[in-house]
DNA sequence: AGGCTCGATGTAAACGATTACACAAGACAA
DNA sequence: TTGTCTTGTGTAATCGTTTACATCGAGCCT
């Protein structure tokens, strides 16, 4: 069995009560009577067990992570961005993945009751009014990237919007009227508000309603491969694609490179996350940046705040804003031999767009 | 604040025994009291405290999971080979990630006692010895993928050496001699098996020291890049190149790309892993697959073996079997069009080696 | 009728920490 | 001397559960 502070208190002929003081360094304890219990605790390899101290002070020093079901990328990034931020303030991370339906959300969130100080809940497709109702006590959550209706939650969002309007303007900006899109799936509040960008900005140069030029996936590679059979089949072939992820034009690329079309001369393809590979297909991806991982980290900061202060106050939005990446497979880039960022490889140019609106109260 | 058992057993006028009797299920109670307590519970929404609960119970249901600085697709998978599982017999995961320095690890364990049942840990470069001293009490640890001496943990690893040596034995059999390997980085265990099997196959064939045939890198795609730069300024290129993982494969393609270089007619090129996006490369990239989803899943199965078993038994030690994939970069695959795995795309030559070596005791 | 068993419930002792409070001893001022 | 303050330490309550044990009718057997 695992060694209490009882044992401790005992070997060092002290009581419980000096041996916490000791260690936590509150109340008087004589130099000597310090040294004592130290050199115990290291021969025992004593440390303070985990439920009994939350139990008692009422904190758990964790952090709950409630993610939906993400593939790839995303997902690690993510996890890095806030585990790096909670491990700085000595917080753990209680992690739970792959959640799709309302049901499984509130049974998780119901199962952590005392065992996390906070949560970080990232639900593209759940109502925040269900989570509001099933949130036990009222611990404080921060929202990723979900619907929010402003006022229950704090709450943080790529900037979708700016960041698909961005890469529209940019196509059209050399030229590209015949824009197809590829959506990511109905529902999702990414794929939409890309999906609303992009839009917007086909209206912005012409006002032709465009639907005719939306095609739907469902983030996956394969969904960019398939669709880039459908778009083979149509009577002539837009002049650029913006597909609403990368692993979707990834897939186009490698569907077009099968059947001879050549990217960027014959179409131009577009994508947006900027994951690790784009810029190692063929050819480069042109994309959005999502700062994924400072993603994570904001969301973090957020909830620490909430952690801090005290019951009410108003609740936070943040936006963060995209960075366009334009590489080859938009017919617009730079030359590849020139490295200006030092590690960044290979060269890019990139723009950051005023995109950022902070909704602070 | 929230509601305790206390307050339910006062609102349904019974004792906290009671409660505690009717929500686990354990020993006699009536059934209209049953119900009466239910119906309490449902409208004050209780649930009990996780801590309180653990505490008193010594289990907390919930597994750690300690990780060292994985980057993308891998982390993710694994994660979710160990959430899925985990979740079935709803436990919990308290997860930690990018650990380098053994001191990181100490502490981490140290920190956990009283919060998991058991932890996975994934550690190439970290002593198992340091870990074995600093396991709190002895909960069960089960190792991934790290270096064991075989008699401390439980532990299961890839058949990285099989694999490796699967992969370049193919590159030999259709007729590939001056093959180079670009190497993981030393110290690594998953690195130094892959050269080992490397090795293996070229002294196989012909017995010629090849060691000048082996490049550095460290998994990620730039050391790809690099080393391609590197191999360019050779005299003699190769004419097949084994990078270590699938990252430094596609960025070897992209510099070969790049410069000219046709893969495979001037040289092939495999990689390990079989990442997503591998197929999707151009060429799409010959590999091999790493199941590490269920890598996870396994190394979990094998902690709640453990968890469940009595305190002596023996360690077990598990090897998975790699597969082999062989696409186009590598000079050898079967036509494109062919789909005969229907969500398989696109497709490709799959040979399951007999590499499966379990070393039950 | 008396003793047993059984079913339903309550009482209270754990679990392992923190911390308010009590207390003893020594220092110091009046 | 006596009272007060300070310093170091111990005692015991507390957090929210589970569970061993006690209790107390009711039904059954002999």
């Amino acid at each position: 069995m695992s060694v209490t502070i009882r044992e401790v208190a005992r070997a060092a002929s002290v009581s419980v009560a000096t041996v916490s003081r000791a260690l936590n360094g509150k109340g008087p304890v004589r130099e000597e009577t310090q040294r004592r219990i130290r050199a115990v605790v290291d021969r025992l390899r004593y440390s303070p067990h985990g439920a009994a101290l939350s139990l008692i002070t009422r904190k758990t020093n964790t952090l709950g992570v409630l993610l939906p079901d993400v593939h790839g990328e995303f997902f690690s990034e993510l996890i890095r961005g806030i585990d790096s931020c909670a491990r700085e303030r000595g917080y753990h991370l209680l992690v739970s993945g792959s959640h799709s339906d309302r049901a499984e959300i509130e049974a998780v969130l119901r199962a952590t009751r005392g065992r996390v100080d906070g949560m970080i809940v990232m639900s593209p497709e759940v109502d925040p009014h269900a989570l509001k109702t099933n949130s036990t006590d009222g611990i404080p959550i921060v929202l990723v990237n979900g619907m929010n209706d402003r006022r229950l939650f704090d709450s943080i969002h790529i900037d979708n919007f700016g960041g698909a309007r961005a890469m529209v303007d940019h196509l059209i900006s050399f030229g590209h009227r015949r824009i197809a899109h590829l959506a990511g799936p109905a529902g999702n509040r990414d794929a939409t508000e890309r999906l609303r960008g992009y839009r917007d900005a086909m209206r912005s140069f012409g006002g032709r309603s465009s639907r005719e030029l939306e095609l739907t996936g469902d983030f996956r590679e394969d969904a960019g491969y398939q669709a880039g059979r459908r778009l083979l089949t149509w009577k002539d072939l837009p002049t650029a694609v913006f597909a609403a992820n990368d692993a979707m034009a990834i897939g186009l690329l490698a569907c077009f490179q099968e059947s001879g079309v050549r990217v960027p001369q014959d179409v131009a393809v577009a994508g947006f996350d900027d994951i690790p590979i784009a810029r190692f297909s063929t050819p480069p991806l042109s994309t959005v940046r999502v700062p994924i991982a400072e993603l994570g980290a904001r969301a973090t900061r957020l909830l620490f705040r909430a952690l801090a202060g005290t019951a009410r106050r108003p609740r936070r939005q943040e936006t963060l804003s995209t960075t366009l990446v334009v590489r080859e497979s938009c017919g617009a880039a730079v030359g590849r031999d020139a490295r200006p960022e030092g590690t960044e490889f290979p060269s890019n140019r990139k723009t950051t767009l005023p995109t950022e609106r902070r909704h602070s109260p």
